[in-house]
DNA sequence: GGTACTCTTTGACGGCGATCAAAAAAGAAA
DNA sequence: TTTCTTTTTTGATCGCCGTCAAAGAGTACC
């Protein structure tokens, strides 16, 4: 589930507009705002970068700004008490940095290097209350944050994990056709134990898992981070079933 | 988790004003709205009643009209293909009736007896679009929203059904509370199967769940729609873990 | 290229919940 | 009330996944 961070516009990136790293005018999905308004969110971003591994922010740390990623990888997750925390992957044009009473709500690390937009928060907030056209955008994005929380809602009410990890790789694929990228393999930047939080699960059942649909040869695996479905008909019948 | 309908302000009725169903100036918690908007929406909005176990809507329905409950209990649901449908409670308050593509994304049922304040799709959308800040009133709708999916999805994370069940009660318990309710026993106006759904347990688990809870004396059952928490630190043990 | 580290896989076992089925309790209707 | 229906509980068995532990693969660093 996205814990935070909402899906925006386009794919590719656009160098002064934090907010449609899409082509300016193709392949964008919504055009909300108009050039004055994208113009006036331009001039209060930053650029910022983080490697690898890199804390973004911590869940419970004052709130100063929202983030939107140009580049790279981005995975929130909320710490609990005891279990598994719970886990959302960012991908360029997500917005992240949601707030409740002035503090983040999730932790947020970089899993690849990236590149971001950063927004005082001050700034964004002062721009939103002067637009009203700012806060319908706005809403769309949380409306399909909401579906995204939803979807995760779904997966995780599936008991068996193969099918948790079925409906898993179909969305990650689904977002990769959304951002228009090759679609013939299926790419996971984040690693296995990332994966097994997200879907509910113990590391060693994700693996049985991989290995299940493997074995079934509904998919192949090439190392870590790709992944190609061979059957099609079965895959989607155990995804979608 | 919800998958529908947004928390709004206060828990008490107000004949003619859709948004703020709150006692007029008491005990309101986001007072976002001007006399003036108030009175504009109150214009489009009719009152509806559906008894108890009627269908408000169905999921794929064209959507012509989001509902804003003023008495009753409302149970909106997303059908799977398959497995148990993914499900939040609605109550006193709540806005409900979101859609995607101009069609419902879930179905409702009424709980028990319901009183509505029904409104014209198309009326909403013209008012939200002349007025800035019920944008922002829908924002922080969608947040609150936001949260409570993400609070099921942290539920459904938890691997043992007694955690699972323990969490829904204190959720209940809090919304109780919230809507200023008594809180010396604990609500459930859904049953039994409606729980084991939202909880993604099948019946029987979540019989032996309760059973379990009451057989270590953290609390007793009244019928079967109320619950009294009766030994607290044990009880939030379990829940908070 | 070699070494050390992290990440991932595999194995064995036990427990919890799913499943199927039937009994019991609660509600609704007559 | 009595009867019928629906909802909930209980029981028994099986399978999947969690848990713990160790081996293997991949990666980073020197």
């Amino acid at each position: 589930m996205p814990t935070n961070g909402t899906r925006m516009a386009g794919p590719e990136i656009h160098a002064t507009d934090p907010w449609t790293p899409g082509h300016p005018k193709k392949h964008v999905r919504h055009q909300l705002l108009s050039d004055d308004e994208r113009a006036q969110l331009a001039k209060i971003a930053a650029i910022v970068r983080f490697e690898k591994g890199e804390r973004i922010y911590n869940q419970g740390d004052r709130a100063d700004a929202v983030f939107n990623i140009i580049s790279g990888v981005v995975t929130a997750y909320r710490m609990l008490a005891d279990g598994p925390p719970v886990m959302s992957f960012l991908y360029p044009g997500d917005l992240f940095g949601l707030t409740e009473e002035a503090r983040y709500i999730n932790t947020a690390r970089a899993t690849t290097p990236v590149i971001a937009y950063k927004m005082p928060l001050q700034s964004v907030q002062r721009i939103l209350s002067s637009s009203a056209s700012l806060d319908v955008q706005v809403i769309v994005k949380l409306c399909d944050e909401l579906r995204q929380a939803q979807h995760h809602a779904v997966l995780l009410t599936q008991k068996r994990a193969v099918k948790r990890l079925a409906m898993f790789l179909e969305l990650q694929e689904h977002l990769q056709i959304a951002r228009n990228e090759p679609t013939s393999e299926i790419y996971l930047p984040m690693d296995r134990s990332s994966i097994a939080d997200y879907l509910g699960i113990t590391l060693p059942a994700l693996s049985r898992a991989f290995r299940a649909l493997v074995v079934k040869k509904m998919i192949a695996t090439r190392g870590r981070h790709h992944v190609k479905v061979l059957d099609r008909e079965a895959f989607k019948n155990i995804a979608d079933a």
